[in-house]
DNA sequence: CCGATAACAATGCGATCGCATTGAAACCCG
DNA sequence: CGGGTTTCAATGCGATCGCATTGTTATCGG
């Protein structure tokens, strides 16, 4: 046997450094080089670990979501009103780690346009996260499946444009939160 | 003087050129090569007309945006009702021609994110675009300033979101722009 | 302690990139 | 009907790209 590393660890810093690349210059700024340069390794290492740049590419936002999904189940045994909320609110850019994070699932979101097995992820990831608002919009509110799936699906699109608002510096994080939790109470008052 | 060519014609096929390839390959498909055999004329063309890629691409999204606000001013003699649900309906992607429009689009706010020409174009288109919204929701429904841009923004990045799901293929164009309408007139009845 | 093997690091290659340069064809003015 | 100017088309160059290949090192079972 050779010598043994912690590979999870390994992919880590490499789609680690990746996501800051794609913050900082999109994904049309990742080649091998830069995303090894970028996390302080050898190219070598990067090519080891993800053999081709599209499977690194696509590594990068499938750990996003993954790390996204556990962030989630965390909150699995608060009310379902609170779980909700986590989800709209989750991704507006409070902390800078979180302001990383979207931008990178918005440059994501622009590759997915062009690339199938991105948006496969990012298809597979809405669906799920509309399936939980649904449910606990449901359980929240006491409506049935098609009107709280409508619901949902109108929750969420608010909270995306208003991320892109945030994003774009229109408003602020707490403008866009305090905004989103308006409606959620105007939608609980009708 | 020299032959007289229409250049706004030319530049105009050459950017048709580029929006098709952004919308078919993202704005990582672009350079000046591949620009010029998807409008059909020769690289040195390009070079002539825009200089450089970056020009290139800046142009391209500012024609976008000078495009949309041409088509939004041929609706200055309707009512202000009518106005509003232009701006709120005229990305979602109804043809084909639409589809790649706003595909485009959203490739150009990835863009925006590391690209300061670009984020400075969107910026000021929507914030053209609040503030029309603004002003027609004020007239419409006797707003106050303040409270009418409240509105202005959650209609819009309502709109922007469901715009998300039609291009993901989650949801239809019509359920889209029904959904918008829904809340409209649910915001005009409280 | 030794050879097998995983884990890289280093280098090479052909393709493509943005851009500068060069030269020719087309056109209008005098 | 030259000559000046614009409008390109063609080509060259250095840099960078993804990826394959090769070389080196560290580790551990036998």
């Amino acid at each position: 046997m050779p010598r043994a590393v912690d590979h999870e660890q390994r992919r880590f810093e490499i789609v680690a450094g990746l996501w800051h690349l794609v913050a900082e210059q999109g994904i049309e700024g990742v080649s091998l080089r830069t995303v090894a340069a970028r996390a302080d390794v050898s190219m070598g290492r990067v090519q080891h670990y993800f053999g081709t740049k599209d499977a690194l590419v696509v590594a990068g936002i499938d750990l996003l979501v993954k790390r996204a999904v556990i962030e989630y189940e965390a909150t699995a045994d608060r009310p379902p009103a609170d779980r909700l909320l986590h989800i709209l609110l989750q991704q507006i850019p409070a902390t800078d780690a979180g302001r990383i994070g979207v931008t990178v699932w918005y440059a994501y979101l622009a590759k997915a346009m062009t690339h199938t097995a991105v948006r496969q992820i990012l298809a597979e990831a809405t669906r799920v996260g509309v399936e939980e608002c649904t449910r606990h919009i449901q359980e929240a509110d006491g409506l049935d499946a098609a009107a709280a799936r409508a619901r949902a699906i109108e929750l969420l699109a608010l909270s995306d444009g208003l991320t892109l608002r945030v994003l774009v510096g229109d408003i602020t994080a707490d403008e866009a939160e305090a905004s989103i939790r308006t409606y959620r109470s105007r939608l609980l008052g009708s």
